[in-house]
DNA sequence: GAGAATGTTGACAATAATGTCAATATAGAT
DNA sequence: ATCTATATTGACATTATTGTCAACATTCTC
């Protein structure tokens, strides 16, 4: 009867890591209301104490979860944004592309479950940004002619908004356009924008 | 001891409505995690059974909430983008605004509870909301250039996801930028967008 | 190999949540 | 005023979920 009698032994880290990547996979795929315990520990193949073990609570494997959605959130976007060598339309689909695989999910659950912002401590990440695509833009622009900061951050703030929101409500809007969810529009409105704003960068 | 004997008794809208609107204020102040049928009922000042006796099932209850937060951002987009005579500002503002007081929270939670995006009908929110939209560009514009109408599609759908994106993690973002949440950056958003829109409908 | 440290689990406790049901009360009809 | 329909509720059943704990197993050290 005992298939697999030898029980595993994992590592803490290995173990956190396990069971992180597994309440993150049901946080994507059915929300909030599927996380429970017992859930996430039949889907990794462990017993539920063991989650207690290694986070104290199920308000500790939260506050985890929350913590590396903001984390995955800031390193994707500077990542992106910050680096120097690419065109608009090349770092609007890494954008985009950052929120897939379930990020953009965990972060609406977090907002649903945070609606203050409050657990989430006083990261700097849209200064971070902001400071490295300022600077990129300082360099490319023609001389005596410098953006100015506030336009920077408001476009920084317009793409992490707009490819956020498209990540959630995208596809059903599309739908709900009368269009197909996927391959067409969505690939287009992404250029359409790096469009718009290429236009108000060279305008200025 | 009796103190309020007489039991109240409401027609069945009058009822469902209480419950509804008490279940979208601690959707929208405490998230999905808030939405016991208990925690409504004490909130209400009914019964939890009485809950039950309207909806069937929880299940119920939240296909009820699902349908009326979908109803409410097609109307509210409507008509705001429809009306033909405001300025693209004040549209803005209405937009924006159309999300506050927890309808982009409820937005959220339905998107987390229902990634797919099946609970929600096969409506039409975003055609009819770029028809009168287009419409209006159409009666707008000079003899001979009028916009195509792929580009107000892309218009409608940057404006609802922004908007969105903006109502859920916006102040988070403007927070993690070193500025004021609101008052200010916010606000001055809403023109800056508004600015980059109308200089795209100029120019082309 | 013996032993320590600790990752891991099954069984149990306590609580809470949804759902059922018979009984009660209230508004409207006759 | 009586009757009817049904909104409403208290008590209960059932199930599920978080959390506790002692016992077990595995790896590492000596």
């Amino acid at each position: 009867m005992p298939a697999s009698a030898k029980r595993l032994r994992r590592s803490p880290e290995e173990a956190r890591r396990l069971i992180l990547d597994t309440a993150q996979q049901l946080i994507a795929r059915s929300g909030p209301e599927g996380l429970r315990l017992q859930e996430i520990a039949a889907a990794a193949g462990i017993s539920h104490p063991l989650i207690l073990h290694h986070f104290g609570s199920r308000e500790g494997l939260v506050r985890a979860l929350v913590q590396e959605a903001v984390d995955e959130l800031r390193d994707k976007l500077i990542a992106t944004m910050g680096s120097a060598e690419s065109s608009l339309e090349q770092e609007f689909e890494q954008v985009f592309n950052a929120y897939r695989d379930g990020l953009a999910q965990r972060l609406a659950w977090l907002a649903t479950i945070d609606p203050t912002g409050e657990m989430i401590g006083p990261a700097t990440i849209m200064r971070d940004v902001a400071d490295s695509l300022h600077a990129r833009r300082v360099a490319a622009a023609m001389p005596g002619a410098a953006p100015d900061r506030a336009d920077t951050e408001m476009l920084v703030h317009l793409i992490a908004v707009a490819a956020f929101g498209d990540a959630i409500v995208g596809k059903r809007l599309w739908r709900s356009a009368g269009l197909p969810a996927t391959g067409g529009p969505d690939r287009r409105f992404r250029a359409w924008l790096a469009g718009l704003i290429r236009e108000h960068s060279i305008r200025r």
